[in-house]
Parts: C-alpha cells; sequence; structure tokens
DNA sequence: CGGTATCCTCACCGATACTG
DNA sequence: CAGTATCGGTGAGGATACCG
C-alpha cells in the first residue's frame, strides 16, 4: 500500500470525509490507472486488448494496477475456463460511476485555463 | 515536473480533454497539496502558520509545494515589506473552486463505501 | 494467452543544518 | 520569519526474460 497523502493534518475534517477522499485518491493513484478506467468504459476488455491499448504499458504494471483497482472495488475480474485461458477485465458500478469524478476534473481544469487566460 | 499519468493512451479522448485532466492531477499531485489547499480554504496564511497547522510537513517540502501550487496558478504569494519581512498565501480564484473537485471526490468515496458494503 | 521474476534507476521525500 | 543547501533512503515504475 502507498503512503497516503497526509489528509489527517486538515484536523477540522470527519475522519469520514478523509476515508472518502482517500478511497478517491487511491483509485487516481498511479501511472496508468486513469487509463485503464477510460478503456474500461467502452465495455469489457481481455489482458491482451489493454495491454495494445495503453501504449508502452508493461504487463508488469498492467498486472499490478488491475490487481490494485480490483482490491479497491473498481475493476472485477472474470476467468473463463477455456483452452487457452481467456480472463475479462469490467468496471463495477463504483467503477462506472467513477466517471462522474473524471468529469468534475475536466471541467474545473477548462475553467482553470480560462480563469488564466483572461489575466 | 513529475511525469504525467499516461493519459495520452486514452486515444478516444480530446487533446482538450486531456490538457484539462492534467492540470487537475498536477493540483493533486504530491504528498501535501491537498493539505495545504485544505487549510487555505480557510483564509490567508502565512509559512510560518501552514507549517505549525500541517503536522510533520518539512520547510522544505512547503516550499516546495508551495512553489508548485503558485505556478499551477491555485495559490498567489504575497511579500509584505516589513521587518521582519511577512510572507501570505491565499488561494487564487481557481484554488478556491477547487473545492468543488474535493466534494466531488468526496461524495464518489461515499458512494463507493456504500456500494462495497451492500454486496 | 495471461501473467511472474529479477534487476535497476531515478524522483520523491525526510532529516538536518544553515542563511538573509 | 521565510526560506535554501546538502545528503541520503525508499519505493514506484521500466526493461528484460521467463512460466503454466
Amino acid at each position: 500500500m502507498k503512503e497516503e497523502i497526509q489528509l489527517e493534518t486538515i484536523k477540522r475534517c470527519s475522519s469520514q470525509y478523509i476515508l472518502a477522499l482517500n478511497d478517491t485518491l487511491n483509485v487516481i493513484n498511479g501511472k496508468w490507472k486513469l487509463p485503464i478506467i477510460g478503456i474500461l468504459l467502452y465495455g469489457k476488455k481481455r489482458f491482451k486488448e489493454l495491454q495494445r491499448e495503453i501504449t508502452k504499458i508493461t504487463p508488469r504494471m498492467l498486472s499490478k494496477e488491475l490487481k490494485d483497482l480490483e482490491n479497491n472495488g473498481i475493476v472485477k475480474r472474470t476467468v473463463y475456463d477455456t483452452t487457452p485461458v481467456m480472463v475479462e477485465y469490467e468496471l463495477t458500478e463504483s467503477g462506472k460511476t467513477f466517471n462522474r469524478v473524471l468529469d468534475t476534473m475536466v471541467e474545473w481544469g477548462i475553467e482553470h485555463r480560462e480563469n488564466i487566460l483572461h489575466k
């Protein structure tokens, strides 16, 4: 588990607030999680498909990030008993609604660019 | 500048979208930026005040994170020509509206916890 | 196909001391 | 007060090779 951002230093905030924020940060955290989520928003994918669509990710990192996302309840992993074995990854309900967070981040980013230009 | 999350791998997204998202990620990025913003949301603070309110941050890191936030247009630094010198940090307009992003992150985090419990 | 195992680098961050 | 300088550890992530 990665060292967390020091949210507990915001003393005025409830621990509920901090736990929830940390959960969200854990989804964002790492170089490849948002790209993975971004692709899975369009539907189920197999390991090799993800690797092809995410330029330059190594299997090591893809495996690690998918495990993290699975442990955090963002991604569901399904193994089909075929030969050779087939594994599919898809977003959970939480994973799908994470879209809202991304949208808010993008909206703020766009407004921020406008704020800076108009000064 | 830190290496960016590989957003360009989400090929279906516009570069506008990716730039905006990266701007937002730059505000989040680092161990102490959210704590600093969280405190500055309550008003202007001096360097030493921030150091006191954020437990265990070293002046080195506080200085670095404040510079990053200033460069990103989130924090405004004002030097008063007194003796000894007095420096105040406050949020810009963008910094203040960043609250919306935090709120969305907290909302998602809370819903996510509920999703997990009800399974 | 769907991953592990190993090794290695570099940037993040802490500790400590010092400065204008 | 408001920082900077220097040193050093650690862990995220890349490269490459291999496995069932």
